[in-house]
DNA sequence: GAAATTATTTACCGATTGGTACATAATGTC
DNA sequence: GACATTATGTACCAATCGGTAAATAATTTC
């Protein structure tokens, strides 16, 4: 197999350890000293492993991602015979449970780095993948909310894009709000309050158009 | 009048100067030489004037609160005999213009530090302020959005914590939206939706409370 | 004009920052 | 066991961090 010394660490569950010092303490945050204290190993070993600062960053940024933002996804679609806005709803349960869960740190990564960058605080490299990514889960949600209105699950005259951009704003108010320590059951009740308010689930069978008079 | 050698630099216009760039970069991204920089003077005038950095932030928050946020809150009680939705509908595009003016930073200063802060990389200090501002603006709306369910503003059986916490976790998405640069236009289409969707303006003068069968 | 007071300038402080050179230790290949 | 290869530990680097001591310049009071 793989010759020389083998690496006294594993390196999955330190970038998860990294991911999560990032989360709470922000990439200007963050010191090479917190992350080997962390990781409990030396700065040598780090870049070893990691490359640079920044290069760990969009690492964990990836890994949070993928294991605790895509996951939550699936909620959007399944099952496919519940109306949109339970579907909805679970989603932003899970983007609540995610940045109000008492064993990782409170907020989202993504959404306190997109803060973060911007600024010439944070190197390009990372403010210009948060913009993509940003980005591209907009595109996302909007292909979603367009599938949906075909559905018939919204009406004809909503707008996808501006409903998608709602409900990402709501999402990351929410972050915000958690990371303030806003308690669960709160948060629960604002989702409530943002998915009843969306013109979901009328019946838009078209049973006539013109109206009862 | 005062006694001894005549300050150099207006301190007003510095600390608006260094409000601006704690927006831009925040607490941890901005170093001292940042702001002599931006602010033409040394440190020793810088730490006369202003004490410490965090010390300094302190005032340029409370600067920004009270000069560029408390202003906009006057939209959501005048004109007092508009709709609520209305009045909703033009603080929010206050905000929006606040968070994505082309002549300041992008996003809002208060959201910015609020995902910031929390940690162990911002001031015990700081944080506890920040906390505290976002409770008091959290019970400010809360009481307003009574006082106008008792205004027959919103139905009787409407949540207005929950319709608070609503409301600014729309506020507060926008900015991190603003943040990233989407353009003004589509945060008025998000405003716009987010207001629509509310329970607002609906017509609870009590014709009726047995459905119509 | 002397004294007291306040601001600016220069130069510096110890601590910490992100990052690395180098010697040593451990592993696989031959 | 010799050798190449990879990881670790120590010790260090220049640069920057937030903050300050001390001398000088400007201003009012007397």
């Amino acid at each position: 197999m793989s010759v020389g010394r083998k690496r006294a660490f594993d390196k999955t569950e330190a970038l998860e350890t990294a991911m999560r010092v990032f989360w709470d303490k922000g990439f200007n945050g963050t010191s090479l000293t917190d992350l080997t204290a962390a990781l409990g190993i030396n700065k040598p070993s780090l870049y070893a492993a990691f490359g640079n600062k920044e290069q760990l960053f969009t690492a964990a940024l990836e890994l949070y991602m993928t294991q605790y933002g895509a996951p939550l996804l699936q909620r959007l679609t399944e099952p496919a015979d519940a109306p949109l806005s339970e579907r909805l709803r679970a989603y932003l349960f899970g983007i609540i449970d995610l940045v109000s869960d008492g064993r990782s740190p409170k907020g989202c990564l993504f959404v306190r780095s997109s803060c973060e960058s911007g600024g010439a605080a944070v190197p390009d490299e990372i403010s210009s993948m948060l913009q993509d990514m940003g980005l591209a889960s907009e595109r996302n949600l909007t292909k979603l909310i367009k599938a949906e209105q075909r559905r018939g699950q919204l009406p004809p005259d909503a707008q996808p894009k501006a409903i998608a951009g709602y409900l990402l704003s709501v999402m990351y108010g929410l972050s915000v709000l958690a990371r303030r320590g806003k308690p669960r059951k709160e948060l629960k009740a604002i989702v409530d309050t943002a998915v009843r308010a969306l013109p979901t689930d009328v019946d838009v069978t078209d049973f006539g158009s013109t109206t009862v008079a």
